[in-house]
DNA sequence: CGAGGGTTTGAAGTGCATCAAATAGTGTGG
DNA sequence: CCACACTATTTGATGCACTTCAAACCCTCG
């Protein structure tokens, strides 16, 4: 669990941060002091990024694996609030929270990440509409996602939102045959569906009746999607092909 | 359920806008605009205002009265996002979202709203920086009180949740005999917490077992905080006086 | 006073959590 | 390539929390 800096030429850095969608439209100038205050890191599964509170001065990129975000009580119980993997950005919120972390972030995985100066972002927040606006797009994006995750919640039983993942993990539009590739653990699926492992377990065995979905270990097969949206879009306010946009 | 717009002074409605968080900074050209567009709206109990994926010209701020906002599936489970009172904003979303409502509205009560022009607000967005920092400042406190419904909703049990919303009613670090009015239905905040209205009552009940409180239809008294933080904020991950910024 | 909505109470059922234990799967060193 | 250790996953048994359906109660307001 050690941290492994790699020094790596900036010029890498900065193209990896093109590859963010909030920095879209932002100019190189911008860009190179970012990436000129920035290292590559390198963490082992388990290793807690931050925690909940801390004090924050960086913001992070995820390059590759997964990483948790989390809250928990004093008594150990947490809720996930994300997994996010490669090209997703996190930590910067603190900028809006008096510097100071509004989750705890762990790797549930080796992963690479990108870490960054939140003063810079900040600044150039500041100096730049266009990247405040990019920002306020993506934010409103996660609101609507965060309102669709507690309907959900509230209204999906556990097989429907164990189907609702799955369909969100192909490319809804697609037809005929599909396999899918659970990409972490069956636990960490859970966890992320606020459920316990066990009934993940059991409610996932439920949707291959229901279905007709075919599990062998992580991987997941069926003839079509139309059994599956069915079963699990009848509780939900948004119509089958739910984009990320909807 | 008639819409009644009373034609008002613009004046009136553009110290209105002064009050709202969002628009603190902006100027007085803009909110002339604003409320050169802008129109005063009566409705009864019932109304709705728009539904989810309606096209979006306009945005509200609430006057007086209640707002819910909610989602739901073709069979008519709904899910309540939020529910807002004055000075609170809703609609304005719409403009990251292709223009179209992410969730349906609908008064709770009688109401007064202003209805307000998208284009307006999106246009000064683009020109006016500041105010899109405000926004993004308002987006990301929202977005954390979301992560914390979220939190809730999955760790803390039904009595401890109402125990909580009762305990964000009040200055939390009031101190000595409490009393507090709900501001609405029963049946409506047991919505608001993602219960039914069954549930809630039992809920309730087992609440003032557990820490004192005195429940008169309602109105509920207690002599202080103290037992009814400790109950509730067990199951949470933001500590005792857990103002809206935590 | 009576109608209607909001609220409470009762009885029964369902879904998920919990605890415990078995099983499958993975990576290790020999 | 095998045996072992360790973890992930499944299965079983049981309990609790919340929902559902039904009915009673209560309050308000015409």
């Amino acid at each position: 669990m050690r941290i492994e800096e790699k020094i790596a030429p900036t010029q890498s850095i900065e193209s990896d941060l093109r590859t963010v969608s909030i920095f879209n439209n932002c100019d190189n100038n911008f860009l190179s002091t970012l990436a000129a205050n920035a290292q590559y890191q390198s963490h082992n599964k388990g290793k807690i990024l931050f925690l909940h509170d801390d004090n924050a001065e960086r913001f992070y990129i995820v390059k590759s694996g997964w990483v948790k975000l989390f809250r928990e009580t004093l008594d150990g119980v947490q809720a996930v609030v994300d997994i996010l993997n490669t090209g997703h950005i996190f930590g910067e919120t603190a900028l809006f929270e008096n510097d100071t972390y509004p989750y705890s972030a762990e790797a549930v995985e080796p992963i690479e990440i990108i870490s960054l100066q939140l003063s810079d972002l900040k600044a150039e927040i500041e100096r730049n509409s266009q990247l405040s606006l990019s920002m306020l797009q993506s934010m409103a994006q996660q609101r609507r996602q965060q309102d669709k995750e507690i309907e959900h919640r509230s209204i999906q039983n556990a097989s429907q939102r164990i189907g609702c993942f799955l369909l969100r993990l192909v490319n809804q539009r697609q037809e005929g045959p599909i396999t899918i590739h659970l990409p972490y653990d069956k636990t960490l699926v859970a966890s992320r569906l606020g459920m316990q492992p066990e009934t993940f377990s059991r409610a996932l065995a439920k949707l291959r009746e229901k279905t007709g979905i075919r599990v062998k270990g992580a991987t997941i097969e069926m003839e079509s999607l139309t059994q599956l949206s069915q079963y699990s879009c009848a509780a939900c306010s948004s119509e089958f092909p739910c984009t990320d946009l909807k």
